[in-house]
DNA sequence: CTGTTAGCGCATTCAG
DNA sequence: CTGAATGCGCTAACAG
């Protein structure tokens, strides 16, 4: 609305000077005598004035706000990384000026796209969470040149910068841990397999067991999508094995949540009659019974390391893209048994 | 950015006509020959022409956004129930048009306020979610008429519109199905008190007991920030009591799995040796073991009345500020227990 | 049905 | 150090 907002002028006049001088006052350029400034402080308190964000907008052709897409509508509901790195990602770009819209849930096509958004010079940059390896989505946006940051994600031939957690790393983790408690038989709950995250977390999950003379077998694997209910379904079908696993990685907490529940309704003990682990460490993670084993991505790093690379390639365009690759951590808790004693010998020849 | 992209004129040009009809197309306006328009239509393609949202906000001064603030930094993440809602208000928003920005954590006074994004006309209305009693952010905005529609709050004289969940009724409902199960201690582990919200539910939670005939125990009651935290710490004051209750009552479901936590680690079995209830039913209360007893609000229905209401008073300022009071519901599931037969003319005495 | 004029509020450029 | 002119892209109000 705004309207019956004092302007510039108006601030001009009760300052009595030019507008310009006003201009100048509110963006903080030095030349101007300190009185003349005070007197326009004045002014814009008495008036109560603030400046216009579209006409700002509108002759500098920056709209100093941020927007985020997801791989689907439901992602923050979905994931709860999700929000934790969203809130972590606002408050840093707040204090660089910028605003973050909510991830539009629209997918391309639809009204409101954030590719739209983009066009109408709505938003300056934006991040984009966890996309699929040829989202064409990606595609459009380099091909533009619009300044954008992927999150979850990699480029093949650097045409973008990303941050991502080391994925394959973090399953190593936890198997070398499973493996060590002496787990032989261990299944795999995917996300959705549309993301590289999960590919790579399946990915190194065949390559572990394969290293270690394991063989696949495709029962053991059973495909999720990050929800809640897709690991409990997810459980319920590795168990309904004839030979089921001793120990299930999920491949993220959420599902493994879903699992724990599943467990408790087949009157299954975990980790008594399974080993559980989780990945990502949310808040609920430590809240479960058993507390979840799982992997640490350090939330408020990525958070800030995403904004940094989005106000790079917002305010310097020529700057070459940067990829950042955070190392995750093991969090051992309380999901995970042995399922005998250790035994030094044979962990180091399977190693 | 926005650099190097077609404009109006640009399109006028190309169709061979002048911007103002291109305008008129745009905004679908009727008196426009179906040829020209097609000829614009085409030129518009062919240059990949989108409109720029800056200039519109100028010289329409609204922009088109909308933004949310909640009533502490870190919501999003205490309060699941909020990211709900944020979701389905987004998308109810943008079929009309809006973006919303993603509630900025910034406290008042703060660079970035959303005070000052009203002012600068970043945002024609906004949601103000959970508000403490005498918010003056509230003051504020109804001091100078802007458009706002309140979440979890309530306006004493009219002043503005709000979307509440019949608070009260819950906790009696709550109440009424222990008292049912034979519970006559009963604790209970409140939100934070600063919200209108959480007061309700402590208030009618008095005043259950008073009904009744049972002595209101300080002991019984504790404060707690809607935190998986401060349940966990709740559950185990109210626990340590010589005299504990048989069950408790905790203000979100957040704070009840936190409880379930602190049950286990206590090696407390629920609901065997205490019952427990939640409160809003997200998404995990579903999913814990036992799964939680909790009172429902059905947050796409909050949603949806929240943006109807919104969108009311941002696009007729005139209109009458409404109150919408939601029912809430009642979900039994496995996290109370009966302590004792149900006898139905001790039911009927304490009524 | 279509074009012309003017102005939204601000900042860049150039003169004083 | 300060002011005047000009244009960012678009639309409302008038003309033709």
């Amino acid at each position: 609305m705004r309207t019956g907002m004092a302007s510039q002028r108006d601030v001009a006049r009760r300052a009595r000077v030019s507008f310009m001088t006003v201009s100048r006052v509110i963006n903080k350029h030095p030349s101007v005598r300190p009185e003349t400034r005070e007197r326009v402080l004045r002014a814009i308190k008495d008036l109560g004035y603030y400046p216009n964000a579209a006409a700002r907008a509108l002759n500098s052709s920056r709209s100093h706000n941020v927007g985020i897409i997801f791989p689907r509508r439901d992602y923050l509901l979905v994931a709860p990384f999700c929000v934790e790195l969203c809130a972590e990602v606002e408050a840093q770009l707040r204090r660089r000026g910028y605003h973050l819209f909510l991830g539009s849930t629209a997918e391309e096509r639809e009204s409101g796209d954030l590719y739209t958004l983009f066009k109408e010079g709505k938003v300056d940059g934006m991040i984009v969470f966890a996309p699929a390896r040829d989202d064409p989505r990606i595609a459009r946006l380099a091909g533009d040149h619009l300044p954008f940051v992927v999150v979850h994600g990699r480029s093949r031939r650097g045409e973008f910068s990303y941050v991502d957690s080391d994925n394959s790393r973090g399953m190593a983790l936890l198997l070398e841990y499973l493996f060590e408690l002496g787990h032989r038989r261990i299944g795999f709950v995917t996300g959705s397999l549309a993301e590289v995250n999960s590919q790579d977390r399946l990915r190194r999950y065949r390559r572990e067991l394969r290293l270690r003379g394991l063989i696949l077998e495709d029962a053991l694997v059973c495909l999720g999508d990050w929800t809640l209910e897709s690991g409990y379904a997810g459980f319920r079908k590795l168990m309904e094995n004839p030979r089921p696993p001793t120990a299930i990685c999920f491949s993220n907490d959420q599902m493994a949540i879903g699992a724990l529940k599943a467990a408790h309704d087949l009157g299954l003990g975990v980790p008594r009659d399974v080993s559980i682990t989780g990945y990502d460490d949310i808040k609920y993670a430590s809240f479960t019974a058993p507390a979840l084993t799982t992997v640490r991505q350090h939330i408020g790093e990525v958070g800030d390391k995403v904004a940094e690379l989005l106000l790079e390639c917002m305010e310097a365009r020529s700057r070459e893209p940067r990829r950042i690759i955070l190392k995750p951590e093991l969090v051992v808790r309380e999901s995970c048994h042995a399922i005998r004693p250790f035994r030094k010998e044979e962990w180091n020849r399977n190693r």
